[in-house]
DNA sequence: CGGCTTGTTGGCGGCCTGTCAATAAGCTCG
DNA sequence: CGAGCTTATTGACAGGCCGCCAACAAGCCG
């Protein structure tokens, strides 16, 4: 709605860059890679389309600095999580990962599927190492500390496991928490305890 | 290699129509949506582009048929799968997954993903009612006759583990099938016997 | 063999993207 | 306070892709 009055106004390029990238965040985040043109993040941020390829170089390149923001999830109270027997971790583990995503779900579920761009070969290692991440946490938390290269992949999938149970909850609405709570919390205890113990 | 001879051909509808979709089902499943333009397709069929529009419509249009090719997987022995106990039918429903996916794995693991264009509506339906066909596999092979939306919705939850464990197994080699196989048997045991009870 | 149906072509207009020389906003220094 | 200079910012240009459509001709039919 602010009308552009003409003027043409000289900013610092941090504050330009964040200023754009931010504009970029919430327009991919809600239409999708193939959906958005430069041209509309241009307009919506008052500044020739020139200047994004300037402080970002390519339209992919500004894209891969979206998903990073959107994946990059504040590791905020990782370390508090209880140290009781394992049921009690396992549920803390999942109670802070429905936190997290019902959080900014439309940001993370949105950019672990690559809205819009999966195959290309940058914007799947970004995709990887955020799921990379959260097996990390999830092992930790469980209480691992040597991992074998199979059981971290394991983790991997549980954590495709948990994405498409949270998108059947936030995005579906075909399960409560509660029940994406159990679901999640009896199979990450079946896969420790049964699955891991043939490495 | 072929070069072209330069002249015009006249085909069938029907035969044109397959020769094309061939051909776009061989580069989208190689390099993805958005890496294809319709002119890759048209030179690599001996056709000028606009023939591809007549037939197809859109270029979005054509994906879809492309990735209902990849996703329509020959329903063949779902009905020959074995009576007996809960451990021995899971065992068989897990086995003949595998094998569907490892035998077209680069078409199935590829288009379930979206290789590069999620978030569209059209392409997620696609993708979606993909997953529901592979859903209804396993609870019917699981034993259900009468299931809840819930219950169907975590059958998805669980295709959604299945396909993420299976590419790191097919794609990242880092599981083999043998792990894939118990971890996939265990946690899907695990989920009828303790998940569903709640409902 | 001539006409006719229709499968097929090629070019037009529009939109998008990356690049780059030109421009001017705002600071600095005399 | 004004001139000069650094550099953030712009606008236009070239290339590519896509949807559309009138014109063309391959092959059948009388």
């Amino acid at each position: 709605m602010s009308i552009d009055v003409g003027q043409r106004r000289r900013f610092s390029p941090d504050a330009r860059r964040e200023q754009i990238l931010s504009v970029a965040v919430r327009l991919f985040g809600e239409r999708g890679y193939a959906e958005v043109s430069t041209t509309d993040v241009a307009r919506e941020a008052g500044v020739a389309r020139g200047l994004i390829n300037h402080y970002f170089g390519t339209k992919k390149d500004l894209y891969l600095e979206v998903i990073h923001v959107m994946l990059t999830v504040p590791p905020v109270a990782l370390a508090s999580l209880p140290g009781g027997d394992l049921p009690t971790r396992i549920d803390a583990i999942v109670g802070w990962f429905l936190d997290v995503v019902s959080r900014h779900s439309q940001s993370w579920l949105a950019a672990i599927t690559a809205g819009g761009m999966a195959g290309d070969a940058e914007v799947d290692r970004a995709i990887s190492s955020a799921i990379d991440a959260a097996a990390d946490a999830v092992l930790t938390a469980v209480g691992f500390t040597a991992v074998t290269p199979a059981m971290h992949a394991m983790a991997r999938s549980y954590v495709g496991l948990a994405t498409s149970t949270a998108r059947e909850w936030l995005e579906r609405g075909l399960l409560t928490r509660a029940q994406v709570h159990r679901l999640l919390s009896l199979t990450l205890l079946t896969m420790v305890t049964s699955v891991f113990a043939d490495e």
